[in-house]
DNA sequence: TATGAATGAGAATTCATTCAT
DNA sequence: TATGAATGAATTCTCATTCAT
């Protein structure tokens, strides 16, 4: 077999294990989770996934780590700066939404507050969070600058728009609902812009 | 010992256990808790802890169960008929806030989304998110008949307002935020009614 | 149970244990020696066994360190400061014997060069073989200052006492020498201040 | 290729394993070995090494064996029938000595009183001391006959020889002894042929 | 013939739970 | 009733060995 071919058989495998891992991880959470079943579930044997990862808690970070960067390259807003502030929230939602509907199984390995928390995992997590907030943050404040929105709390802006975001992957995965994204998109948006009032 | 005073020791003791159970919990999560380190904060024998609970499982059920009722209850808007929805939305928050900064191992309890889904835990959970739901819903509609918001979605305004409140006791257990309450109450409160169109 | 009486059980079983550990070790090595079997052998739960001792090391540590310090005990010829150099060395090799003889289990252990050679275990055993060629040089150049012998390398003699020690464990363990003591250590005693010159 | 050829390639690679397992039963001893490292160290794959040895024992076992062998030839005194037994003894103390220095690794094996004591093993071992033993008993004898040596148990002279030589690999091999062979071997066989007394 | 990816039996260890005191 | 010593099922991980290529 040529070497090129061969690691792509080490990368397909890999690629294997790390598939069942997100199932089994998605419906068990990490404790709950066995080694053995996530064998069973690749079809391969227990001792092949340690040919490939260290550790459990290893398998376990590298499935969170790419789930979570599949998630966040699916909002992919950094690179819409043309796009006005609601219409970037609009995009965040929507993305968000499709994901969540499209990566059952993903969704719930980046959104499961897992209590794992490993120091490193715990301190990556918390970094990631910031980074998120900081970003959201930035650009908010351009917008104000720009007059686009009023003068508000940074911060509380940040709450209500990642809160709209943590609060909507349950109920998609749990498929209690399963309504038009576009239109939950705009409404939400729509809210945020425009207030409640009557 | 009179019947009636070895009732109250036993009740007590179960509270003790309790007690001890809540810190434990909310420092360790439901798998990294051991019952010895249950029994020690309690002061009381490992074994002793089965005389009050069936199980582990069982503990913690009691534990997360009473742990969000203290939550909503704090919350009580039930029966503050009289108030507005502004009013009301703005003491949600203004109560949630408290809460989490007044009881943080309560609230790590209450809003770590364990894995320990239990069947049976699952079910009750679903169900008093839903009722949660539910209410705020009805609350919305009442409102929006009376005119007080305009038309909009209500499952869209009760996820952000949700949302929010989801967001909002990380920062505050972790002690990233310890700002005032009434003035991000009344920030979020703000936003939700006035939008933040410029 | 009165207090006392707990502490003497405590102790009891932690023997116990030894106890079927030495034999195990004594029939396995550390290697080949199970935790299971260990706890077998004493009668109790595998788990008891790590309610007395940490690990599988730790354990053969103890039993180590235990079945050295008996049978240097045992040799005990540092108190006979009366004695002449011949009288100490046959009282060696007798008491080597009589403890070879008696204590076959602890006699395995104590001399079976074992691998583990955990880096600790390692250097205190190396401490220990130290401090045994010590205290013979030292006998010895007293022995040679006092004219009791003539002068030789006491490292040469060292080799020769420690090396028939150990070469005499084997044989009696394995029962195929069967011996009387007394002769034995005294024509050990023999060659070496006589010669075997013709 | 030419069957000679290749029954020497066969033969080469046979020997190419055996050099990289003594290297690698020399540093960890047998349980620590992995067959892994032995093929990494012969700079052939891993499956390779069961092409010519049946398994980790059977290597192992041929490997001592060989080892032994080598060893003993080193010693090479029963050809040497010319000579007296104070030049015989004397012999073999220095080639042992020589030896060891050597070949530190071979020594290691050799001495190491290994755990795996297969019971095959076993029984090999002990017909080969007990030969040894034999040998040397027979060439007592024979120089007790003819009145070199003065009457003695013979058996307890072989102690005292063996011993010294059981002695004497463990401070060369960890450098701790690293003087004149010549001299050692001399001092030992005056102390046996002298004796030490004043 | 040589390989190394795959395997799974087997070992140490943990910890919720039991139960004799 | 309270206890904590004892337990063993269950879990992770290792590594000699196999076998398809």
């Amino acid at each position: 077999m040529s070497r090129m071919r061969e690691m792509d058989d080490k990368k397909a495998k890999r690629e294997l294990i790390l598939d069942a891992a997100v199932r089994v991880f998605s419906r068990r959470g990490y404790h709950e989770a066995r080694m053995e079943e996530i064998a069973l579930e690749a079809g391969i044997g227990k001792g092949t996934i340690y040919e490939y990862f260290d550790s459990k808690l290893t398998l376990f970070q590298e499935v969170l780590g790419r789930s979570r960067d599949i998630y966040y390259n699916s909002l992919a807003i950094e690179n819409e700066n043309s796009l006005s502030l609601r219409e970037k929230i609009r995009l965040v939602f929507l993305s968000h939404i499709r994901f969540c509907q499209e990566n059952k199984e993903l969704t719930r390995v980046v959104f499961w507050d897992t209590e794992i928390m490993d120091e490193e995992l715990k301190a990556w997590s918390y970094e990631k969070r910031k980074e998120k907030e900081r970003m959201l943050s930035e650009v908010i404040e351009k917008a104000m600058e720009a007059g686009e929105i009023r003068g508000i709390n940074p911060y509380a802006l940040t709450l209500v728009i990642t809160g709209a975001l943590g609060a909507l992957w349950l109920p998609i995965v749990l498929e209690e609902w399963s309504g038009d994204a576009e239109s939950l998109a705009g409404e939400l948006t729509d809210i945020i812009f425009e207030g409640i009032k009557g």
